[in-house]
DNA sequence: TTGTAAGCGTTATCAG
DNA sequence: CTGATAACGCTTACAA
């Protein structure tokens, strides 16, 4: 792995161009006053010898890596990726690079990833994780690492952080619903271990059904679509109705289908309810009814964000975001 | 931005346990011998000051970053993310660390990536992205970054690749579809500025087509779903039937979806073929004929290719990937 | 087993 | 306008 042996130092630039390292330095840096002359000279020998700066010594003598740390559960789900991909924009457009770190949903790799991005001497992070908790963000900022925390309400000197609103909706659309009186069982998808967002949702769920004395049922999934398509398959034999929250596009799609193919009637018959939207909502006849928030909105400002709590410039360290409820086919309401 | 000042040093470290800078780095590379006392007296006062290495200084040091650049189009495509979840998979169990850099489909942005990926020090690049020609792998090689190049055929002293194989399958079952007489009007989407994988496919597409005379047009769509559906319920309505080639899941269920919602029948009027098929290929009723590429595995194969190539021991630089027709509901054959 | 000192490739502070 | 020279935080021969 020794590929770096070769490289073209700055001092070879300077002994090849007849200047001294700090005449160099000067003109990468764009900085200082210098003859036309000289900076003409050594931009010439930089470009013939095909010098580069490393990075890696321009940080150290810095102290400044122009780099924030990306923390993200897995980068296989279309509404992280979406956040990631409004991130890379804004960090484009600012001049930082990224460093991607991915849990994979562990608790135990989301402490470690939070360990590496300390010794990555990042100028920040921003970190979409359900796995840490507040203690963890309080150990970034002790190693004076500015973090915006993405679904995670927590406030700090160095931390700011941006929540969505899903429960506040949720239990709007429920109560609305119930108040049709439609003999519905209400059922919501739990999938384990997938973070607290789904899991506050949940809660929300469970209270409305029960202050409201519907019948209801908590009722486990897994996080894979074909499964549960052919999990309620089975399902559908026996029940022939149901409103159904899931957490995201592709498991609601999977009982949209399993009940259109068992022959139910959506909205009719069969409800479905997908919390997390995206644009794959659309896509499915009928289309499926979802809660949206503009994810890829979140990334970017969560890098606003970062460079505003670095400059010390960030007035309000929480943003909320609540989620639009978009009414398709799927749902009757 | 200067958040890193009161960083414990090794040199801290060294004072307060009453030992040199080299036995605490002894220490945290657990290499050498050294008394097992002296051991736990560096570790407790390193646990004490809470000590973390500078991961700059040490691949200042020692040469070697453990850190993989990534370059990708955009972070916002299915496929696309697939590939990166299957590196930053591999990434994680090799203990490599990942940069990120998006391109955002422009030449000028990959060109100025590849800039940084060698500026970034990094230990390999895994490159997929469309814009980049061979020349400018040869100059990552030429700075000594080894890289395994997704989607592209080329091979050098530290490049290898992975390459996907859809021109020959799509020829195949256009084939046999052209044999069943059907007389159908042959459909290719083409998305502008979508690179050389969908380039290739369509200049096969139309090769084919002409070889054996039948009826086809190249169709220009936008590469957002919502805009095609639009612009494919006003063409269903001169239109009564067609074989699309779409290259992307959201793009073909665009197609069917207002195939059908114009009350065309779908395989029977219109059939859809998608290139690029996901698991969002069977969400659609009817699902999606695609063809497959296990695009996680791709990323995952990469990562061992790099690894591979950076130990010398990467015997087979190029390595294709046939896709698999996936025949599903959305056409006859 | 442990310490000393010379790098790694830059930037930045001084003088000149 | 330009050149020495000391950091930056760590690794690694080489000595002790």
């Amino acid at each position: 792995m020794n590929n770096l042996k070769d490289r073209v130092t700055i001092y070879e630039v300077a002994k090849a161009s007849g200047v001294s390292l700090a005449t160099v330095s000067r003109v990468i840096n764009k900085q200082g006053n210098m003859t036309e002359a000289t900076r003409k000279k050594v931009e010439d020998t930089i470009a013939k010898l095909g010098y580069k700066p490393s990075g890696l010594a321009q940080a150290l003598a810095t102290n400044r890596t122009t780099t924030i740390g990306v923390v993200i559960p897995s980068a296989n789900y279309v509404y992280i990726s979406s956040v990631l991909n409004g991130i890379t924009e804004v960090a484009k457009e600012k001049g930082f690079n990224l460093s991607l770190f991915v849990t994979s949903h562990s608790k135990e790799d989301a402490v470690r990833m939070v360990e590496k991005v300390i010794t990555s001497h990042v100028d920040g992070a921003i970190i979409f994780d359900d796995e840490l908790n507040e203690e963890d963000y309080k150990k970034l900022n002790s190693y004076s690492v500015p973090a915006i925390v993405i679904n995670n309400n927590v406030e700090g000197d160095k931390v700011g952080c941006i929540t969505f609103g899903y429960e506040h909706k949720l239990a709007e659309i429920l109560e609305k619903k119930i108040k049709t009186n439609d003999d519905q069982q209400y059922v919501f998808l739990h999938v384990h271990n997938c973070g607290r967002l789904l899991a506050r949702t949940e809660k929300r769920f469970s209270s409305v059904c029960e202050a409201n004395k519907v019948n209801y049922k908590i009722m486990n999934v897994d996080d894979s679509s074909s499964r549960t398509y052919h999990d309620f398959m089975k399902y559908f034999e026996t029940h022939k109705k149901g409103y159904f929250v899931a957490y995201r596009d592709s498991i609601a799609a999977a009982i949209l289908d399993a009940a259109i193919d068992s022959g139910l009637k959506v909205p009719e018959d069969v409800e479905v309810l997908s919390l997390i939207g995206t644009k794959y909502a659309k896509i499915t006849r009928p289309s499926l009814s979802s809660m949206n928030v503009d994810m890829q909105d979140v990334g970017r400002r969560a890098m606003y964000m970062l460079i505003d709590l670095n400059k010390g410039e960030l007035s309000t360290k929480t943003y909320r975001v609540e989620s639009q409820y978009k009414k398709r086919g799927s749902t009757k309401e």
